[in-house]
DNA sequence: AGAATCATGTAAGTTGTTACATGATTCA
DNA sequence: TGAATCATGTAACAACTTACATGATTCT
């Protein structure tokens, strides 16, 4: 359901193609959003037969052809009565790494220690990720128009969960060790 | 898939029933799982019929009766293996509000910063409430033995995913009210 | 009087995932 | 030579949501 306004909202930009879309979803979009190709795909033939999109076929040499779709204004209308709406459904989490957390108690501390370990070293390199494409696509600054705002406050909302997460882990790594005694 | 395991890991404390462990989700485990009622019944039936978990009804005066379950042997070698797996995947998240956030180009900064003032309320009343839960739990020392390890860390978690929700708020309010001159 | 809490469940529908399917080009 | 990237799609299955269904008690 919600799916359809992702991908409207990344239309409102520019056209992009369904791998295109995907691919957002996969770098600048993790923390907040995520879906895999085939969903894109059946998503955006649904919004084909409603009209919210069009496409338009570019052959590529070197590369497969694309469909480069565009939001329609019926598609804009609709994006923007879904996102007036008073009602915001609150965040839908499913961390695995968390649920394991969550069950300690049911391995040794030297084994979850060795999870937090893990996981640490895994945040650390998506804060790293983060910090890059924010600094490389905005710099000190920021965007230069409005047009780019909502990736650029959501780029910024990324950087804060990674380092909130890897400050997390620290913090949990320092309890643990004092359970040991 | 895994919402069994996140019911196994809390029926590793102690038993609980169906309503309890939805309970569970709605409260403590917000920020990193979810679910719906009829869900969790579904799963404790399939659970009960693969042996993982045990009931008992309890009857009750004044409410009416529940069905107390109990994690089995192999219940809880199940969930060990999983805990143990090496494959983490990574968090899945929905956030409809920062969806919003992603699109703000499609609608007016007046209305943006009226859509984020009122999300700042919400992560506040939700920062309160986890902070309060922790202290009546932990208090300033943390939980007293390791049974409790995991509700205690992610409860910290998130009382830091609430404040740092809070904090990107209000510096995303700061950042519209810039580019509105 | 009406809403919330406790308590469990089924049925129908929607959404989302995994596997299957293809194939050229580019990088290591 | 094998993996990754670009590029799109379908089919089958699993997961999840919403609506329906009931009903006593307690709080406002």
């Amino acid at each position: 359901m919600a799916i359809r306004y992702a991908l409207l909202g990344l239309l409102t930009k520019e056209p992009h193609s369904g791998y295109d879309l995907h691919s957002t979803f996969k770098t600048q979009h993790i923390y907040f959003w995520n879906s895999t190709h085939s969903q894109v795909y059946q998503e955006l033939n649904k919004m084909r037969d409603e009209e919210l999109v069009t496409f338009e076929t570019i052959v590529q040499e070197g590369s497969p052809n694309k469909k480069l779709y565009t939001i329609t204004p019926k598609g804009e209308k609709r994006l923007i009565e879904w996102m007036m709406e008073e009602a915001i459904k609150p965040a839908k989490i499913k961390d695995e790494f968390l649920l394991r957390v969550s069950a300690f108690q049911a391995i040794t501390i030297d084994e979850a220690i060795a999870l937090l370990e893990r996981i640490l070293a895994r945040e650390k390199a998506i804060l790293d990720g983060t910090s890059k494409w924010q600094q490389e696509h905005y710099g000190e600054d920021g965007p230069p128009n409005y047009l780019h705002i909502g990736s650029y406050l959501t780029s910024e909302f990324g950087k804060r969960y990674a380092k909130m997460y890897v400050e997390w882990c620290q913090w949990a790594l320092e309890t643990l060790e004092s359970y040991r005694t």
